[in-house]
DNA sequence: AAAATAGTGTCTTTTAGACATTATGGT
DNA sequence: ACCATAATGTCTAAAAGACACTATTTT
């Protein structure tokens, strides 16, 4: 309140409760038709031994930096650059019960990152505590990283329906059967191909075509798909509902 | 990162840099037609005599425990009781560049909060320096809390159309034009009254009948309408979507 | 040859939206 | 008497969903 806020002008900041800022990433991507997520073993306590999700302090830095830093230091990645370059990053929601860290009062902001399918991260760097699990063998995590795993996938399956974040999860050009699995993996219920090929190309802007086609067909034959990429827009109109289950409406 | 963490044990936590966490919560509310949020104004520096957001320091608790509290306190009622018993919180979302606050690093919790009207907090309390304020009149605010009530507004334009969040509004028993009016006062736009109270009643669990009326009609004639109060849905299957605009999509 | 897939066509059901109609109860 | 409103009816257009079919490419 005002009285608390004027109560803070001159105040030695030294002398308040220590408390610690902290991000933490709920980075998800799709390998082998599954969605995973990038997660660490902990070192040291409290929780050694257990995975957590990748976070760390935030520096003399905007949040958004903070989180795609650690993103790049978890993968080993530089941030902006090669398959990091389009990775989507965004907020996901803050966490700050006492208690939630048996050392001190630790405000978590998490973030929500896609990826196309990014490499291992223990392959050279340095970022050798990091692996992409299945989301649904993620078990038990440290302090209240499942929540917050549990929180972002509710997030990411939203936002499936109404943006066109499905995009965020494939190559820079892509089959229809590619977003396809996409939906497939992050919803975990099979969609019908040909409606979904029908419905994708008439939201305006979701794709939009390359002209060219893919130089093979799949495993087990079929035509050459042909390759779209990202298009314009930012909301899907219609949306792409996913069938409304009756647990979730109640 | 992990190492970070290890870090920190046994850390002297007053070593580290200071930082504060506040709370500020946009509440809104609908006051003859048009939607109005709570707004204080400054006493100390830096901003003082700026309008700001309500909010203030977290203290030994949840989160939202302190968001509901500094919303009791601002409006002097007392948290979970009378009208704030129905008040609908949630968290919005989390600000904290650098330099967003002169003074130190500051991170912001933002809550949102939606409430039938309510009464005017200068009425007897300490609660002096609040006041509801039309939504398009808000004008400057201190810090900033300018977007941060953008971000409100964009998440209840968007929440009334796939949840009954529009129930949170009004009283425990309602007519359809009072909650048509709620679209209208949040969306900004009219609604056809005849296709509303139409789709209103079709969609499952978004309100249930009291078998009452109203005891009296309208100003200006009419029928009396009937009353309902909110029904169990926590999402609206289909939703009540407003017209796509097209700016917002690209 | 067999099998799987890409892409399209067709039909039905559901939903959205425009518009009209009736009855009610204020001024 | 007049008028705004509640509630419902009707019709059309748009969208969702089920299903079928053809052409293409791989093993």
């Amino acid at each position: 309140m005002t009285d608390e806020r004027s109560f803070l002008d001159g105040y030695d900041p030294a002398a308040f409760p220590a408390v610690a800022v902290t991000v933490d990433v709920v980075a998800l991507t799709i390998r082998d038709g599954r969605l995973h997520v990038l997660l660490v073993e902990r070192g040291g306590h409290p929780f050694a031994g257990w995975r957590a999700l990748p976070g760390g302090f935030v520096r003399d830095e905007p949040l958004d930096a903070a989180a795609l830093r650690e993103l790049g230091e978890e993968t080993g990645l530089r941030p902006g650059e090669g398959p990091l370059e389009r990775v989507h990053l965004e907020q996901l929601r803050s966490y700050g019960d006492p208690g939630r860290d048996p050392r001190m009062r630790v405000f978590s902001v998490a973030y929500l990152a896609f990826a196309p399918s990014l490499p291992d991260p223990r392959a050279g760097t340095d970022a050798s505590g990091a692996f992409w699990v299945p989301v649904d063998e993620a078990g038990e995590l440290a302090f209240d990283h499942a929540a917050i795993l549990a929180d972002g996938l509710d997030r990411a399956r939203a936002k499936l329906e109404y943006t066109p974040l499905a995009t965020a999860f494939v190559g820079p050009e892509f089959t229809i059967a590619e977003l396809r699995a996409v939906y497939t993996a992050v919803w975990g219920e099979e969609l019908h191909a040909g409606n979904f090929h029908r419905k994708v190309l008439s939201v305006p802007g979701f794709v939009e075509s390359t002209g060219e086609t893919a130089a093979r067909a799949g495993e087990r034959g079929g035509p050459k798909p042909r390759l779209y990429r990202a298009g314009d827009a930012r909301l899907l109109h219609p949306a792409l509902l996913r069938p409304a289950r009756e647990e979730d409406v109640r």
